[in-house]
DNA sequence: TTGAAAGCGCTAACAG
DNA sequence: CTGTTAGCGCTTTCAA
């Protein structure tokens, strides 16, 4: 009976009863080691047949607590808002999902207290690897998981003590700024020197964009005092008041803005637009993350896209060779304009 | 020992042994039920704090198989590459979490193969309840779920078999169309009818947001050619070949245009640009979803931003009082420019 | 107050 | 080729 309604989920005894086998061919068939028990393709053919009827559904908890190897692999990922987790989220469940993996992804929305809670979470359900995407403090996730035995991998954002898969955030940030400071001198005749916005100094992301950043200004022969790193957090609002301070404090030029991600991208904009700059063209600008409707509607703006199938193709390198030691690999970003 | 590398994970047996109690009592007293057998609150705290420096966690697989409630409620969503599903996620996690819940998100990438295989997926892991959002065949998910006695729910796009919570699309569309065209009217002194680019003729959503639009053109009293209509799809490709068609197919006059997601959008937007309107303001607009660069980007664009933490309440107040019947509950989007 | 014991649905020896 | 059996770690009676 498929009936609507029905309570008791059917079983593989339920099966083994309407197929006249056992439970235990039952359950080799649909596993598809009916081979190696030399079961004829006949009644494999039959007992399949009878459990797609009876809309049957392994039972993951029993299989799984049964067998012992877990085959889910969690991520936890700070935020669904921008476009650059949204497709890391993506391309990791397709991948898992190739490899015969269960993912499990959970949000933290950016507070260290739920990224610990959704570490033991994954802890309870087993997983076999997690990884934690942008993670405010890594190597306690990583100390946490190897207390149960469960091997953890860092993305976006590295720790010390587990693998970790990162952008090259120095050469890309040095890039970002060559090219920011190549619109600034055809918009304006001569390089200035930019302000960067938005990321916080603590974090290692951070810290490599403004080393590259830096790096930038001093090959292009330009002096860049402290004032003009703002690594005032991702929020838009900081972004926003952080630029409005730095305008108020003072007389000051810029050369044109490095934007530290999307998010912080929005607050920039908004500060922009409040300060008037409605009529006038954007300033020399760039932005390390991409957005589509940011390189459509303000196509002058330059932008760093971290190049996510490839990052996540070096995770499941690490995963599916079972490199659990500390190790980093950092993918060159893309550009686009 | 919590050392690294422990390969088998602490259970309760472990516990019961290290605390000189038994394992029942260790289950009991970690679940909170402990006053209910009346274990003493010191005993009570020893075990916990026992747990705690063992890094304790439940096996969820074996907790789940034994008391048969799962506790789990799944949640399938199209893409993660806008604001409206990321948003949808993000809400559904923290309220599902929030009721004790655990959530299973998966993302179909609008394939309706996928769509089939993550919701019977979702029946392994034996979740209590699915929430089907944007599916293209959601009386089939909950057909397939019946048949195993899980309720289902459709958010977003309305199923006929389970409740459905949408945005209420009519009005939505029928006030958004109504601010493009006072828009033309104040940009060209008189109104035109709009075009309608993006989404399927055959969802549910398009027709009734197409029905709206066709009502406040009645009521401007306009005419509107059924050419003027192009659900073309949600793929910003195929908004954009759809507008290429639709110009170099004659002289048109088209007093603005009403674009049917954020996606098909990005479509517009980019042959916008390659129709070399580079110079040009943009033509009246509005958008049935929401984008922050859009907002502050292309801030004449009218936006309709569907009311998520609206919609999610009125799906836990229908998961939590096990309403399974068809019913449909329609939220009024909001309003941006 | 507490422990022993049964069994959730499944897998994987092992014995036929 | 196939069935019987012993658990996986936990919850929950039931009996003491």
């Amino acid at each position: 009976m498929t009936g609507i309604g029905k309570s008791r989920k059917t079983t593989i005894y339920d099966l083994a009863e309407l197929s006249g086998v056992s439970a235990s061919a039952v359950s080799a068939i649909l596993n598809g080691n009916w081979q190696k028990r030399r079961i004829s393709a006949r009644l494999a053919e039959k007992v399949t047949r009878i459990a797609q009827e009876q809309g049957y559904e392994v039972n993951l908890q029993a299989s799984l607590l049964r067998s012992n190897r877990s085959k889910i692999i969690g991520m936890i990922v700070p935020k669904y808002d921008n476009r650059y987790f949204g497709s890391i989220v993506e391309t990791f469940e397709s991948m898992a999902r190739a490899r015969g993996l269960f993912p499990i992804v959970t949000c933290t929305r950016r507070d260290p207290a739920l990224e610990l809670e959704a570490a033991r979470t994954m802890l309870s359900w087993q997983v076999d690897w997690l990884i934690a995407t942008g993670a405010t403090d890594p190597d306690k996730i990583t100390a946490l998981c190897a207390a149960s035995g469960v091997s953890t991998l860092n993305l976006d954002l590295p720790g010390t003590q587990a693998p970790s898969v990162i952008s090259d955030n120095y050469a890309g940030a040095k890039e970002l700024t060559r090219r920011i400071l190549l619109n600034c001198e055809k918009r304006y005749g001569e390089m200035r020197a930019l302000l960067f916005v938005g990321g916080r100094a603590t974090d290692h992301n951070t810290r490599e964009r403004l080393r590259g950043f830096r790096d930038a200004h001093t090959e292009a022969g330009l002096t860049l005092s402290e004032e003009n790193m703002l690594a005032c957090g991702y929020a838009p609002q900081k972004a926003e008041m952080a630029l409005r301070a730095f305008f108020t404090a003072g007389e000051r030029c810029t050369g044109g803005l490095f934007v530290n991600s999307t998010i912080s991208l929005e607050g920039v904009v908004q500060w922009l637009r409040r300060a008037g700059a409605e009529a006038e063209p954007l300033p020399p600008m760039g932005c390390f993350d991409w957005d589509p409707f940011v390189s459509l509607l303000a196509h002058d703006i330059e932008m760093v896209k971290q190049d996510v199938p490839a990052m996540l193709e070096a995770v499941f390198e690490i995963v599916d060779a079972g490199e659990t030691g500390e190790q980093r690999r950092e993918i060159p970003p893309l550009f686009v304009t």
